[in-house]
DNA sequence: GAATAAAAAATTGTATACAAAAATGCATGA
DNA sequence: TCATGCATTTTTGTATACAATTTTTTATTC
């Protein structure tokens, strides 16, 4: 046995790395979820998936249990792999769950808020909110939001926040919370996020923690309404 | 020629499947990380572990992705699998990352707290804190603790905060964050966590929040001086 | 002796073969 | 008609072989 513990204090190899097999086939597979190839509660079978890609099935199979450590993929012994579905209850969870990360993100952000260049970078993502908003494109409306509050997140300076937003489970699931939150109630949510919006402009980060804090709160009551 | 650790501590078996050897493997390398027979930053040969638990390299490959996948292991195209390891600023992060979600746990478990058997299950947990502290048992202590937390969570009924704070790698982490608050702070902590378990236990959800708050705070203050 | 290059060993990545389990289909009998 | 049991097919789980890559060792030169 040759143990061998050299704490050698590697430094943290940049991303020089040539992508895996594994790598390509999981970057595949979060597409077709998030552009709805593949809808939740599909099964993915491994020979399949990986005719598909012309890849063997030793590294679908590892693509799919990194994706069920993830947790975008639910991996049952001997019966397979399906995308992972989230009921309405677990949806509503999971909205209050990323409340409490996004208001982290929220209150840290605001108070950076008089350094122009970052200033400038939230400013631009908010007139793609609201160009969504004016095309009543679902879709753009989803993703400019989620990606206003990437930039949030990583305006905070708090590394896991940030690491965590970007991860896949957390936009697909982002993505399933829209079909919660109908059209009707879209003049709102920009009405909502405007003032959010110019609050953390403000940079009062108390404030800003309090709107955004109560947007979600009438999220979730029409949630809660819309779905009994 | 290695000790062989016998996991007769079978865990909980929620479905009728036979566990995979993947899900053998995942358990293995996890209590390993919690009892420290892998520390931080060691690398994980795919061939070596295989051999360790008399398997074949592709479960354990597997078992390394999906672990990957939670965040407990590192993985370089090429260049193998290591326990990740956690800078002190990562770890600080982690902490407010944490805090935001156990504040919700505190939030909606404090508001439940006339239900006399959920009451008696914290405060029953919180004897085992004490315990832990008059013993000065470090490992005693932050499991309790961390202990504390799963049922408020667990209690809160939120699926996602009781779900993510049970995953291994949040474990893990706050394992490592108890390196980061040694032994001289313990008095304050302890003082802090009576205050904050009576609060919890009076029913008043915003002081608990309060509470729960400024003590994160003292931690991260003390942590950013003791590392400076 | 240190730096460098070539060779060897170790390790990872991928494909495939085969065994075990689950799903499917089909015939039979009430 | 419908349930039941059995054979077939599909799919998953595991082991292994081999190729590609990285790491270590050795040899050579200055």
């Amino acid at each position: 046995m040759t143990e061998k513990s050299e704490d050698k204090q590697e430094n943290e190899t940049p991303p020089q790395t040539t992508a895996s097999l594994v790598d390509f086939v999981v970057d595949a597979i979060i597409d077709g979820v998030m552009h709805g190839r593949y809808v939740q509660g599909q099964r993915l079978i491994a020979a399949d998936v990986a005719e598909e890609y012309n890849v063997s099935r030793a590294p679908v199979r590892e693509a799919l249990h990194m994706l069920a450590g993830e947790g975008v993929v639910e991996l049952i012994a001997n019966k397979g792999a399906r995308i992972r579905r989230l009921s309405v209850d677990e949806r509503i969870d999971f909205l209050e769950f990323t409340e409490a990360m996004c208001v982290l993100g929220v209150r840290l952000a605001t108070s950076k808020m008089r350094d122009l260049s970052l200033r400038s970078t939230v400013v631009e993502q908010f007139e793609k909110i609201e160009d969504a908003y004016a095309r009543r494109n679902a879709s753009d409306f989803v993703n400019a939001l989620y990606t206003y509050h990437i930039i949030l997140n990583e305006i905070s300076g708090n590394g896991f926040v940030e690491f965590f937003y970007r991860r896949p489970y957390i936009r697909f699931y982002t993505l399933l919370l829209a079909e919660l939150v109908p059209g009707n109630h879209w003049d709102q949510y920009i009405l909502n996020y405007r003032l959010i919006h110019e609050t953390i402009l403000s940079g009062d980060a108390h404030s800003a923690v309090i709107m955004f804090t109560s947007h979600i709160r009438w999220v979730l009551r029409n949630m809660r309404i819309d779905n009994e």
